[in-house]
DNA sequence: ACAGATGGTTTGTGTAGCACCAACTATTTA
DNA sequence: TAAATAGTTGGTGCTACACAAACCATCTGT
């Protein structure tokens, strides 16, 4: 407060990306229940959405999802037939997971659902603003390495 | 694909909010772990940071946590001295929570130390980029109902 | 052709984060 | 003085995971 000169903040934005996502969550979760979705599928089909068809693995890597729980969330999806698991032809143990042009549907109208969760959480933000938001958190998802295993090896060097 | 003019997408923020919250998470807890303190830490020093001190209650509903555990996670803020209970001295029953100078500092580093893991997971974004998705989240954060109880409310008018 | 690795599935088991309930104290308000 | 409120404690239960083991189908290297 002393006319501090060395007020070096460090704008980290993980706590802030975790405080928003649990109040999101938790209005999402009461919005999507009708629907027969939870926030966890929402994000899995909106990894399909973004990245287009993929392995489990890579889903798994993707998610940051255990492969067994993986197996789980994907049963639900095909089930509902929001999602299709078929044999890669150039590896038959592999499936390819890909959105139906129904769990493309149920995306987008799931995320019409969601429009009063996200006034609510992003009430200070005007259009605009929430534009580029979505935007850098899109572009900010597509480019993650899409296998994290590796990136948690580049975590030694923390140093300040 | 076939010259869709309908291609109307919904640019919901919540799944990719989640997405990477969790990503953030996943490679926080073993960059904090060494300094005690756990992702859920660093949300409550930051609303504390954000908003100021306020009543548990205050913080509960900024949180969006149940009371009971409220108590927990600053029980075990303040015996690591980052937050401090005083007794309100207009209402005595409540506790005003506050950020220590140790906290202060404590949670300034602690960020320094997330470096790693931000450049991790916002590795497709800029610095100018991250700064600005930085100040949405901020002010998005700072904007939001403290007492989400009552914007529950506001639910059941979702429509599309 | 065979052995070993790999992708996926199933079935556990364990743990952490959380909500929720009940009972209690200290305090305020009606 | 009675009822409501802020916080605390202790307990229960649920859900989302991680992790391990055993298994099949398939691929790859020798």
């Amino acid at each position: 407060m002393t006319a501090g000169p060395a007020e070096h903040r460090e704008r980290r934005s993980g706590a802030l990306l975790e405080f928003l996502a649990r109040r999101m969550r938790l209005r999402s979760e009461s919005v999507l229940a009708p629907l027969g979705l939870r926030p966890r599928h929402l994000v899995a089909l909106t990894v399909l959405r973004e990245a287009g068809e993929m392995s489990q693995q890579a889903l798994a890597g993707s998610l940051q999802l255990d492969g067994t729980n993986v197996v789980g969330l994907l049963n639900d999806l095909e089930t509902a037939e929001l999602v299709e698991r078929r044999r890669s032809p150039e590896d038959r143990r592999r499936h390819v997971v890909s959105l139906t042009e129904h769990g493309t549907r149920r995306l987008n109208e799931a995320e019409c659902a969601l429009a009063g969760a996200e006034d609510d959480v992003l009430a200070a933000l005007d259009p605009a603003e929430r534009d580029t938001l979505y935007d850098l958190l899109r572009r900010a998802s597509s480019g993650g390495p899409a296998t994290c295993t590796e990136a948690i090896r580049d975590n030694p060097d923390v140093l300040c």
